[in-house]
DNA sequence: AGCACGCCGACT
DNA sequence: GTCGGCGTGCTC
């Protein structure tokens, strides 16, 4: 193939068998590049490129052509193609490269980070610790012992759970469906009906979730159900958090369909499955399918794109969906099952809304609290106390000159934590920076600093002082730092010994507490006010996942709410356990003003020494469209923003403005960005600023 | 993003 | 006299 045959009947290299080949490369550069190759390429595998002066790195290859399009002596050879696996299936190169388009990334930057890291690692190939490549020492090496549970049979489905997993089993094309199920209502039995009658056709599911550390049942329930099915069927799961050896076996195996089910975070979606039959997506609505850096996907928004595009059914399951998701019910996109009864005969726990405007509260506790955790220590039941807030005190102040303890690097104040014993430090939690706390204050010397409000430190230490024979624990990012101190902790509430539980929203996903009775909710206000049009929407899942966890196996569960605003539809909806009522509410305000999901949105932001400078950018990235007359007609619908500081303007001395992008048609807005891309790129270098665009920008 | 080239301050 | 600061320019 590589070569031909001259006149002289000898085999030579020719022009005629050399092949142009686009290379899609991890950089941030818009567009592919051109190599050369006189050996046989395909679209879908790597390549070892040379770039630039001295440098090496993997590639994609994604089209061929018989002619290079650029002058050829700028076109360097391909160093190797790596055929240590088949190349990347069409509809994974597909998806890739919709998702490239959609966001607004060169194609190489979502294909190549979102392949195990050995797999895209020039030393994993090349050298003398390469020995074979990576899939080879992968496949040599025995895999770590899958535990070996139990066999566990299906449980008896209540009717409206056999409803849903008919309707599910009975589908074989392309169906959105979202399982709307409180929480207890046995939505994973759902799955699992569903999984079963896609793995007895012989297809794959991928089953995705929000954070897998937090879902360790799941991942044992399913085991087992699967050990007790006829046919073997293997489990995979992926997570980021894996070593990089168990993650490319976990890959492999999805890829050369030895596993049938893959259990996994929002990178799974990107994971090749050439059997695919179900793609499921627990807890849709979780903010945690959206990718916070680099490719700033939604799994859950690709989840789907790629069932439609392999024409397959995809099922949404959340106790409280995206207002996106509900829409495309009312729109007829998506099919709605619903799970209206809690599986085990306990009833929804009761939602008590304590008005706090009138009241004295002790260290931010209504009497009314107190003396419930008291009744449910009593009567031997646990109590939740939660707060999204972690530290001590979110600021400490001077009392005779206001001094307040600021970060110097952020416009935020530095969060006071305690850390055993009189070394107490300031903590800032947008970059991390650490003091001791003085001893006097800064400005004017007084030793009367005062720490003001409360993070989860102090509300144990006060509950601590109040409820001397209570067994407390706390649950927050700084009481889990350590690895394995989590599952500790938590193990020790299963063990009931615990009586108080103090945490942030850690501790509400996954767990299902037997001895909790009580749910108590102290800052809920905060959530509702943050400045963010979806601030009720997730202060609403949030409080319904923490609810839930309220009396599950216990009757008599109890949910209490502190709020000055106890008319808030969000807490009138919460106390009423009104999804729906809350949901349709809700978009018909967005529709009102004209929000997501009845618009769609784009988020510019930039980045400067200056806030002047990223403001300036912002600014001439807006004007660019009004100076040219045609495209802003041919854009009339899209409206941009005026350019703004963020909210914390400054972290770790680097201040930042954004620039918000609307419009009520996604074609248009997705042409809008793709046309406006080259300009902000251009401008950026200009301006001297680091900007980035998000696409469906989540927290705005 | 890397990595080179290129022109100005404190050191073996 | 050099080592190295990061400004700017390029990568098929």
């Amino acid at each position: 193939m590589a070569s031909s045959t001259n006149s002289e009947g000898e085999l030579t290299p020719d022009s005629a068998c050399t092949v142009w080949v686009h290379v899609a490369l991890d950089v941030p550069l818009q567009g592919e590049f051109v190599y050369r190759s006189s050996v046989p390429v395909q679209p879908g595998q790597r390549v070892i490129v040379p770039f630039g002066n001295r440098r090496k790195v993997v590639g994609m290859a994604v089209a061929l052509f018989d002619e290079p399009g650029i002058a050829p002596e700028q076109v360097k050879e391909i160093e190797q193609v790596l055929d240590d696996l088949p190349p990347m299936p069409a509809d994974w190169l597909r998806m890739a490269a919709f998702a490239a388009g959609y966001y607004q990334r060169p194609l190489g930057e979502v294909m190549l980070p979102v392949l195990p890291a050995s797999l895209r690692k020039i030393s994993a190939y090349q050298g003398e610790r390469s020995a074979g490549g990576p899939v080879a020492r992968i496949d040599k090496r025995k895999a770590r012992a899958t535990p070996v549970v139990p066999p566990l049979a299906a449980p008896r489905l209540n009717v409206e759970q056999q409803a849903a997993v008919d309707y599910l089993a009975g589908l074989s094309a392309f169906q959105p469906v979202l399982l709307h199920g409180v929480t207890g209502s046995g939505k994973t039995e759902v799955y699992l009906g569903a999984m079963q009658a896609v793995l007895e056709q012989g297809l794959q599911v991928l089953l995705l979730v929000p954070e897998i550390n937090l879902t360790p049942q799941l991942e044992q329930v399913l085991r087992a159900r699967l050990a007790s099915l006829q046919a073997g069927h293997e489990l995979a799961v992926l997570h980021s958090r894996l070593a990089e050896g168990e993650r490319l076996r976990a890959w492999l195996q999805a890829q050369r369909g030895q596993a049938s089910v893959l259990l996994g975070t929002r990178l799974s979606i990107f994971t090749p499955m050439p059997k695919l039959g179900l793609i499921i997506i627990d807890e849709e609505h979780d903010a945690s399918y959206k990718q916070q850096e680099g490719l700033r996907y939604s799994a859950r928004d690709l989840a789907v794109w790629r069932a439609r595009d392999r024409d397959i059914p995809v099922l949404l399951g959340s106790a409280t969906p995206s207002l996106e998701s509900w829409l495309h019910v009312q729109r007829a996109n998506y099919h709605k099952l619903s799970l209206t009864q809690r599986a085990t005969t306990v009833t929804l726990p009761e939602v008590q809304l304590v008005d706090t405007r009138r009241l004295r509260l002790q260290q931010g506790f209504s009497p009314q609290m107190l003396e419930a955790i008291e009744q449910r220590l009593a009567s031997g039941q646990q109590s939740l106390v939660f707060l999204n807030r972690r530290g001590y005190a979110p600021v400490l102040s001077c009392h005779s000159c206001g001094w307040l303890s600021r970060c110097t690097r952020c416009t935020a104040y530095m969060v006071m934590h305690r850390q055993g014993g009189p070394r107490n430090e300031l903590q800032c939690h947008h970059c991390g920076h650490r003091s001791r706390v003085p001893r006097a204050c800064p400005d004017c010397g007084d030793q009367d600093l005062q720490p003001m409000g409360r993070g989860t430190q102090r509300v144990e230490e006060y509950l601590a002082e109040r409820f001397p024979q209570a067994r407390i624990a706390r649950i927050d990012a700084d009481s889990t730092r350590r690895k394995g101190s989590a599952e500790a902790l938590f193990a020790q509430v299963h063990a009931g010994e615990v009586d108080i539980l103090v945490g942030t929203q850690m501790v509400a996903k996954g767990h299902d507490f037997a001895k909790l009775g009580l749910v108590g909710v102290l800052n809920a206000d905060a959530m509702l006010f943050a400045h963010d049009f979806r601030a009720p929407e997730r202060l609403f899942a949030q409080l319904m996942q923490v609810a839930g966890r309220a009396g599950r196996h216990t009757q008599g569960g109890a949910v209490m709410i502190q709020t000055d605003y106890p008319e808030q539809p969000v807490y009138q909806a919460l106390r009423r356990h009104d999804y729906d009522g809350f949901a349709d509410y809700a978009l018909h305000e967005r529709e009102e003003i004209g929000l997501p999901p009845y618009a769609y949105q784009a988020l510019l932001t930039a980045e400067a020494r200056q806030l002047a400078h990223a403001l300036d950018y912002l600014q001439q990235a807006r004007d660019w469209l009004a100076s040219q007359p045609e495209l802003a007609q041919a854009y009339e619908a899209v409206m941009l923003y005026d350019p703004v500081p963020l909210r914390i303007v400054r972290v770790a001395n680097v201040e930042r403005a954004q620039l918000l992008v609307e419009s009520v048609s996604r074609p248009v807005l997705q042409a809008f960005l793709a046309a406006w891309m080259p300009v902000l790129a251009q401008l950026g270098t200009a301006c001297r600023v680091r900007w980035q665009l998000e696409v469906d920008p989540q927290q705005i």
